[in-house]
DNA sequence: TTAACTGGAAAA
DNA sequence: TTTCCAGTTAAC
């Protein structure tokens, strides 16, 4: 017994001296922090810890030690002990007292005396998180880029002295644009005009934003443009140094780097530039005196934010223009149901072109696949590239490039048999069959087994047939049709910027259409069934969006032809140009089917015992409907099930603070985390 | 990470 | 009832 003792006692020794030294250390620290001498003036800084539990989102108070008073300003980075730990935040403001009942621990660090959160930029995210049902955190991670110490080094060059504006070239720019030329007088003038903008067919949109912006810094205010991807940033940077001339807006992308990118957000941020260009996080540019913000295309789902609290660019800006007393322009070829909820409430006016113009720019037909066409076979190129097609492209190859739009990229986006049509399966996991080219065996997309002696499980076949062409096919046979002419393919990570004016096809998917430098002689819109057949809630509008904006790239005199049915809705607004009036259509018909935006909907997302106890701790407001939960993904494994919440647009923002106060409720009881989106782009 | 708190068991 | 300890919770 007593050889036990003796060896439990070794441990137990080891263990006391561990204890001592911790309870010495602790000892040192408590003195360190009492003889910390702290700032004479406004000794205490409120600062917002970047911490991703939910019921911590609000500030807490820490000493400032005098060696900190005068780099511990509202905006900087700090490092601070916060439960043990060493965590980032921010400083948004100082006091002379804390409301805090406790001893404050000193600030551990000012990162960097770089006032990187403005006083406007927390307050958005103070907004985005209530209306997002998310943490100021999440939102700050959107809005402001890391650090870059190096960049910091470097001073900032003086700011510009304001670019002229030109009145005469604004309104050429906008003409035909009712009531452009007022649009932009107001802005020179600083007021802050709320628009919609339905562009003309072939409209240079980036000149026309450049000189809204030019009338903006002519009444001594800021602005900031959001564009969906690098390809629009790059326009509209050639348009404003053409306008404004050179060193009068900073680029910020994603695409160029850390250090870039820090460096453009600090010449913003410093107030050397006031103009700000960008993808999605160039919302929230620290741009001082902002009178206008510019949303291009906001159909377009690389404006949905793809990480928590998932804001959408449009929803940051107009919560930006409300705190900040700002202009807003939502601009675009095509028309979305809440841009038009915008103008149906009266809160912003409709920029919409003249019928003259439209017509005089451009020249939308659509060649008819009757019903019998389709009947006989949707597949074969004749229905594909009707002879009217054939014969748009001949006369226009002779004034200039031919655009070419087709929904899929690659060869043959899908198989199926050649004799019963069932669609072609992989024998080993029943992915679906494609192939990259005429000689190469159908592959599948999931496992990527070659199978060169597919046989059809159904009927005992062996010929294979593409139901769905691709891109490349596309150009391959346009290539034979229209010999000795250059066939250009621009889709998926081929995509090309620009095209010359020589004549040419260029064959593109949505999205990855080049810019012909004068604009295409024709645009010819291929397989519009295709668009049309996914399910989902927005096709039809985003069909219409893609269209629109291939028709957007036309030259004058211009002609655009799609290959579809005549009659339907979709393809005579294209035809009338009238993408307004089809969002107003489809806003009725959303009201109507208690759909956004004359709902608000949310989503609950994650395992089904979270989803379970979230609904639990869920407090729905009055009118709300709780739909599900039903399971996401069936078929895979990961089991994830989603609730779909809805009320009527006012209870909008009771529904997003019941969801907000779910999630703390959550967080303070450390249950499993779920995934709330609060307007989901699909559902 | 850790000080402060909680509740339950042993000691008185 | 008091004291002690382990586990839990909040977090400045």
């Amino acid at each position: 017994m007593a050889g036990d003792e003796e060896l439990l006692d070794l441990p137990d020794l080891v263990r006391d001296r561990a204890a001592e030294g911790r309870v010495k250390a602790a000892a040192t620290r408590a003195r360190k922090a009492a003889s910390v001498v702290l700032a004479e003036d406004e000794p205490i800084a409120e600062v917002l810890v970047d911490v991703a539990l939910a019921h911590l989102d609000r500030t807490f108070d820490y000493a400032v030690p005098a060696s900190m008073a005068a780099t511990a300003k509202p905006g900087v980075r700090v490092k601070v002990r916060f439960a043990g730990q060493d965590v980032d935040g921010y400083v948004v403001g100082r006091k002379d007292a804390s409301e805090h009942g406790g001893k404050l621990t000193p600030l551990r660090r000012v990162v960097s005396d770089e006032r990187v959160l403005h006083p406007a930029i927390a307050a958005l995210a103070g907004d985005l998180a209530e209306r997002y049902a998310g943490t100021r955190s999440d939102v700050l991670r959107l809005a402001v880029p890391a650090r870059h110490a190096t960049v910091e080094q470097v001073s900032s060059a003086k700011p510009q002295r304001p670019a002229g504006w030109e009145a005469t070239a604004a309104t050429r720019a906008w003409h035909g644009h009712e009531p452009g030329a007022a649009l932009l007088q107001h802005l020179a003038a600083g007021g802050s005009p709320r628009a919609v903008w339905h562009a003309a067919p072939g409209a240079d949109w980036p000149t026309m934003i450049a000189h809204a912006v030019a009338a903006t810094l002519a009444s001594g205010r800021g602005a900031v443009v959001c564009l969906p991807d690098g390809k629009d940033v790059a326009r509209l940077d050639a348009a404003l140094a053409a306008v404004l001339g050179d060193g009068h807006h900073a680029t910020l992308t994603a695409e160029e780097g850390p250090a870039r990118r820090y460096h453009q957000f600090l010449a913003v941020s410093r107030g050397t530039v006031r103009v700000a260009v960008g993808t999605r996080s160039a919302a929230f540019a620290p741009v001082r005196d902002l009178g206008l913000l510019v949303i291009w295309d906001d159909g377009d789902d690389l404006h949905a934010e793809p990480r928590a609290p998932y804001p959408h660019t449009r929803e940051v800006l107009l919560l930006r223009a409300e705190r900040e007393g700002a202009g807003l322009l939502v601009g675009g070829f095509a028309r979305t149901v809440e841009a038009t909820y915008l103008v149906a409430t009266g809160w912003a006016h409709a920029v919409l072109p003249s019928r003259e113009l439209t017509r005089a720019r451009a020249l939308v037909r659509v060649a008819g696949a009757s019903d019998a066409d389709l009947d006989r076979d949707p597949l074969t190129r004749s229905t594909r590239m009707p002879h009217e097609a054939h014969a748009l492209v001949r006369q226009a190859l002779g004034r200039g490039p031919v655009l070419v739009q087709t929904p899929r990229r690659g060869y043959a986006a899908a198989l199926a048999c050649e004799t019963c049509r069932a669609p072609a399966r992989c024998p080993d996991c029943s992915g679906p069959l494609r192939t990259a080219g005429p000689v190469t065996p159908p592959t599948c997309v999931w496992c990527g087994h070659e199978h060169p002696a597919w046989t059809c499980p159904s009927c005992g076949g062996h010929g294979l047939r593409a139901p769905v062409v691709g891109d490349h096919r596309t150009a391959e046979e346009l290539g034979r049709s229209f010999p000795g002419t250059r066939v250009l393919s621009s889709s998926g990570d081929r995509v090309l910027t620009e095209v010359d004016g020589r004549p040419g096809i260029v064959v593109a998917t949505p999205g990855a259409e080049p810019v012909a430098a004068t604009g295409y002689a024709a645009v010819l819109l291929l397989d519009t069934w295709l668009a049309l057949s996914r399910a989902g809630l927005r096709t039809e509008e985003e069909a219409l969006r893609r269209w629109s904006n291939a028709v957007g790239l036309l030259g004058d005199g211009g002609q655009a032809l799609a290959v579809g049915d005549p009659a339907l809705p979709v393809l005579q607004a294209l035809v009338r140009w009238d993408q307004p009036g089809f969002a107003e259509r489809e806003t009725a018909l959303r009201r109507e089917a208690h759909l956004p935006p004359a709902s608000r909907l949310a989503t609950i997302t994650g395992t089904p015992g979270a989803v379970d106890d979230a609904l639990t701790l869920f407090d729905a407001p009055e009118d709300a409907e709780v739909l599900g939960p039903v399971p996401l993904d069936e078929g895979r494994g990961d089991a994830e099930v989603r609730v779909v919440v809805r009320v009527p647009r006012a209870r909008g923002a009771a529904l997003s603070a019941a969801l907000g106060e779910l999630q703390r409720l959550r967080s303070a009881r450390k249950l499993d985390p779920v995934r709330i989106q609060v307007d989901p782009i699909e559902i």
